[in-house]
DNA sequence: CGGCCGGTTTGATCTGGATCAATCAGGCGG
DNA sequence: CCGCCTGATTGATCCAGATCAAACCGGCCG
């Protein structure tokens, strides 16, 4: 059986935010032990199982949140009933930068979740004692702008095949980056999630995989793929 | 013919912040006089003729702008030249927030266009001093995060003539936002540009509008379209 | 251990939007 | 005022990926 995504899978996190495996990774790393014993103060630990909603799109934007463990699918839906996945949450990432005092977008489990919960008002409040924090936040969303306007560019411009060796190499990067270095690519999101992520069908998805797994670019296993032409794969992303 | 897209065509911007007929709109709506002056000093402006490059993706990123008059074009290429433009940027609209050292996008003039153009370090320092304004830059930053991912909703489920309609209203909107209520909505890009928005083709693009031209719900004019059914314009975007 | 059940794969066919190919229109220089 | 040049429109055809329709597969519960 493949683990779940965490850094550590072996430690458990719990409470203690001076031992958050996350923390040089989140918005938390640019916090002193001062810092971090008053975000304790107003975060609150929740946990949530696969499927679960983190929150829902269009509903008053209470909280703050920042991913502990486990993998969170983004999206928006149109009144019928299409959906746009517009992003996976790792550990480490931030969700809590918004325009208006509603949820732009839904969030909610793949696997079982773990995340910090800060009500907006505490940590509006907490930022503004804290210049340093706020530039991190700052880096926190342009990276993600950065990411969305690959993603733009993915939709609107790339063909079936290079979106998902696109969504393959890019989401290796993001494990590695988490620390998941292991040579299988974890995968915890259904291929209706990877579809509506990249804009195409679960059968396109499907036939895509199963074509990469015929010409031995990759095989395909229970939760996941293991890339044999990282190469390739690379080659097809990038043109 | 039709003017060109500025808060207030019939005043200059000749330099002065304190008579920038966009301050409010833009980062700049958060310093005081004494801020402003210092924002002068280490601000340039500059002006670009259609279709001139204010900085292209992967150079270094020496600067950050403002745009003060006229449309910019921002966008992404893939090595082949398909191109995905990821937004058009209006007056006010701040152009700086990266997660690198270099421009993740290339911007260049629609029409004629008018910037404030600062060294990236200078403005780093001037942040520094002034944590009101980082957290005005984070507003900037949060509002373009939301129409980025509402744009991935549009290129990835939307059909071509939702996506069309969408532009439309959307556009529509924008220029109000910055004061701009004629009854034409100018449409001062090419529907090249428009096309490489939606991600699709000028001939779709094209074909759209004249559809909707044959159906009442606009007239084409030169430069624009004059949207005669609002309503029906809004239910085609929204579903 | 067998029969669901939800997710996935595979196959056959269809179609929205792309591609290929002429016009068309309007601004501009001569 | 004419002819060109660039961008836009319109028409004919094509095809990548969607849709429709079965299997298939693995985990789980009785």
């Amino acid at each position: 059986m493949i683990r779940t995504i965490s850094p550590n899978p072996n430690r458990a996190n719990f409470g203690r935010c001076s031992a958050c495996t996350v923390r040089s990774l989140s918005v938390c790393g640019a916090l002193d032990q001062a810092d971090l014993s008053e975000f304790e103060r107003i975060a609150r630990h929740v946990h949530l199982a696969a499927n679960e909603a983190l929150f829902t799109a269009g509903q008053l934007a209470h909280s703050v949140h920042n991913l502990t463990a486990g993998v969170a699918r983004l999206y928006k839906l149109l009144p019928d009933g299409r959906r746009q996945v517009i992003g996976f949450a790792l550990p480490g990432d931030f969700l809590g930068v918004a325009p208006s005092d509603r949820y732009g977008f839904s969030a909610d489990a793949v696997d079982s979740v773990s995340a910090c919960r800060l009500s907006k008002e505490a940590f509006r409040h907490f930022i503004e004692q804290r210049p340093h924090f706020l530039v991190r936040i700052n880096e926190f969303a342009a990276r993600e702008l950065s990411l969305a306007q690959e993603q733009m560019l993915l939709l609107g411009r790339r063909t079936a095949e290079e979106k998902v060796a696109s969504f393959l190499v890019g989401w290796r990067r993001r494990l590695a980056h988490i620390g998941d270095e292991r040579q299988i690519i974890v995968l915890p999101m259904s291929r209706q999630d990877i579809a509506d992520y990249l804009g195409l069908t679960i059968e396109t998805v499907s036939r895509t995989l199963t074509r990469f797994e015929r010409e031995k670019m990759l095989i395909i296993v229970n939760g996941g793929v293991r890339l044999l032409d990282a190469a390739r794969a690379a080659a097809m992303a990038a043109a």
